[in-house]
DNA sequence: CGGCACGTTGAAGTGACTCAATTCGCGTGG
DNA sequence: CCACGCGAATTGAGTCACTTCAACGTGCCG
């Protein structure tokens, strides 16, 4: 839980926004709602639990840099990994709304995040409704990763489920500019990606052995390389429409709402 | 596809305020916003499809009675459902700000839907504020699931997982006043129910058997009947933390709260 | 009363698991 | 600079839960 707090300014503020305008309109008047903001920002190490099941936060989660991870545990022990968060990611927005925790967040490696008061983003309701769609549709794509979480584990094998979740990981590094051409970080130790993907330590070693021999990946030291991606999508049968990279900056366009009058005019 | 349009009111208006009232606290104001919605109420049959992967629906589905299911289809054939929606749900909210659907949605047997404009539901953000958390909340309450669902089908054995469906429908049914003291409704065949758990239809017959030898359980006829609760929710390792039905009519708690000089009225 | 979908049960096969033994990579300290 | 230690990854071997294949039972509707 070791986590230190950061003197230089960061501008999470402009990563927010930046982050919001890959998917949704955000007029300058609720941008300058979002700049009003005071996240706290902070550096967490590797391996802490940001927070846990059972807690109450009252701050959503940023992602500035490094990998976070959702998961569940069973009273037995066992570890099971919902999703991986990466830059520009609001892992803990699903929080914002719900009283307890139902799952726990934890850094995968090394992190930066920037916490923002649940009081602060509820605030942007009244004060700037359509940078809480943006939010609101940010917890809806997290929500879509979810449901290919459960396809991917329940109809997939194991070696396409481990080309599912890389094909994934790639996607949306590239999506948030923070991979290379064809390489970017993958930092999970194989037994987390087992407990990812419900399959053993054993089994993802194998899997990840089949794809090497096949000359579709390479990871080493935290780094996925992918050596031929239209491959390793055939062999994952990857389809990003659940990503919703499409969703172009200017969705339902609307500029000069009125709060009022209801609605036969969109208003974001 | 085939729907029947209702001719009565079917309030479903009030039943959707009820249904937002039993998580979240709506003041009168939005709620005769709510009130002034002009849904279209439809009658579904039993495996007919309601929305499509692909489909860009203007509406959102709120279940007025009978069962729907989410799903996710493969290129291959393959169907893996995601989640189940009775009565008092709105499972197709997930739809509200993404363009394109990345999951199906079918009617599991005989159901009442109302469908909501999106146009209609997204002004409330501008209107209805405390509203529109209502219904943002409920799809965080959506997406709880659909995480739980990936633990279920990772972490559990056969007979847990079947066992931990089973508790949660029954919870649910409770929660929505839909259920007798033991029993309730549970409309899947036993194929579906593979389909839901990512075991095979033989497995399932087995599991069902096991936990009915054992005095837990009983089906029939699309219906649920519970004999043990305490060793069946013991069985499945189910905690009911994820579902959130402690979430009070009364939220947040940011009562006092000073979020800035906009927000000092709680305006959930 | 036949047809058909759904469910049950037996038997054989297999993918993934556990157990276990090495090997690799890397940081630490003698 | 090399030895050591330790976590992580690889590889082999045996086992098991779940699968598939197949036959049979059951209940419902035309």
């Amino acid at each position: 839980m070791r986590r230190k707090v950061c003197a230089l300014p960061a501008n999470a503020d402009a990563a927010l926004i930046r982050r919001l305008r890959r998917h949704s309109s955000v007029p300058s008047r609720d941008e300058r709602a979002l700049a009003r903001l005071r996240p706290r920002v902070a550096v967490v190490a590797a391996g802490a639990d940001l927070v846990r099941q059972g807690d109450r936060p009252d701050t959503s989660i940023f992602v500035l840099s490094g990998m976070l991870a959702r998961y569940h545990i069973l009273a037995r022990g066992d570890r099971q990994y919902i999703s991986l968060h990466i830059a520009g990611d609001l892992p803990d927005l699903q929080s914002l709304f719900l009283g307890v925790m139902d799952h726990a967040l934890m850094a995968v490696d090394a992190a930066r995040i920037a916490c923002f008061p649940h009081e602060q983003l509820q605030a942007l309701l009244v004060e700037a409704p359509s940078a809480a769609a943006a939010l609101w549709r940010q917890t809806l794509l997290d929500a879509a990763i979810f449901r290919e979480a459960v396809t991917r584990n329940g109809l997939r094998s194991g070696v396409e489920r481990l080309a599912h979740v890389l094909c994934e990981q790639f996607v949306r590094a590239k999506a948030a500019g923070i991979a290379r051409a064809d390489a970017c970080r993958f930092p999970l130790t194989q037994t987390q990606i087992g407990q990812l993907l419900g399959m053993s330590l054993v089994s993802v070693s194998r899997a990840i052995g089949t794809l090497r021999k096949d000359r579709l990946i390479e990871v080493r030291g935290g780094e996925l390389r992918v050596l031929d991606w239209k491959r390793l999508q055939a062999r994952a049968a990857f389809d990003p429409t659940y990503l919703h990279l499409d969703l172009g900056p200017a969705p339902a366009t609307n500029q000069a709402a009125e709060p009022r009058e209801v609605g036969a005019r969109s208003f974001m």
